[in-house]
DNA sequence: CGCAATAACGCAACATTGTTGCAGGAGCAA
DNA sequence: TTGCTCCTGCAACAATGTTGCGTTATTGCG
């Protein structure tokens, strides 16, 4: 069953299996993007969870490394599940689209090699590319529908 | 005088020259990294320029393309003076120093033309470097002194 | 220089996003 | 089942940025 799945995954952290914990799992894993706190806190609305323990599941699960934390140009963060294929993500790269506000991972980067004042020490990098994704490229040709903001 | 010049070069954007732009303009250009709206309100406190006033002050060097805008990791605002040898930045990178918080700009940086997915069209391109910057990285080698936090 | 138009300011209140403290409830092991 | 402890929910707070509105002061013009 993938719900026990999901419960391992997060005791093999250990810590404990809770509603709230497996429900921002199974949503940041079926995500197609980087969701804020709003978006996670608008899909599961209607399951009870406080806004703060969303605040702390989502804290808690980049403490656990089992997603990533990006701050995008809103000044909100947000939350993408984090790929066990790709454990050290020291090199993250994503994409906002200045239409609707969403945000993309794109995980095939060239590890750009930054030129840096003498003396500095790079940890990681970050590249995030503005522009206008798939959907509202298309409705920019078409102006029909209005997708702004979610 | 290079007041006045500072004062032609607020008016050559059509806007009037009060004391909060010449003081906020001759600010950002003697910094040598990328200021928040906290550090800005500190540099220039006792002269009794109004918070609000900053804001605006600091979102109209931006829309007269005086300065650049960068979000931070800790999701707070920054500026830095935009050069005029460098009218375009579309593609920008920065550094920001994980002991300290101090963000730098790197201007030398190789535009690197990211693989985006079908569909999706770019427009800007940020990069930003973490680490530690050549002062803290100097602290933590001789532990003595702690510059964290401004 | 003096005047009028209006851009810009100061103040107060509000909005958004995230954090902290604490008492009670729930998950997990024995 | 029981108990330990982690986790949750609630409320209050903190940091950052925005909006509305009446007042001030910059600037062009007679």
């Amino acid at each position: 069953m993938s719900s026990s799945t999901h419960a391992d995954r997060i005791r093999a952290t250990g810590a404990r299996a809770t509603p709230a914990r497996l429900a921002v799992l199974r949503l940041l894993e079926s995500a197609d993007r980087a969701l804020s706190h709003h978006d996670v806190e608008t899909a599961l609305d209607g399951t009870g969870i406080d806004r703060v323990t969303l605040y702390r599941v989502l804290d808690w699960m980049v403490e656990a490394g089992l997603a990533h934390r990006v701050t995008d140009a809103q000044r909100v963060f947000r939350f993408s599940i984090a790929n066990a294929a790709s454990p050290t993500h020291s090199a993250h790269a994503h994409f906002r689209c200045d239409a609707c506000g969403k945000v993309f991972c794109l995980d095939d980067i060239p590890a750009t090699p930054p030129a840096l004042p003498r003396g500095f020490a790079s940890r990681a990098v970050e590249l995030c590319v503005t522009g206008h994704c798939d959907r509202c490229k298309q409705e920019d040709s078409a102006p029909a529908a209005q997708t702004n903001k979610d």
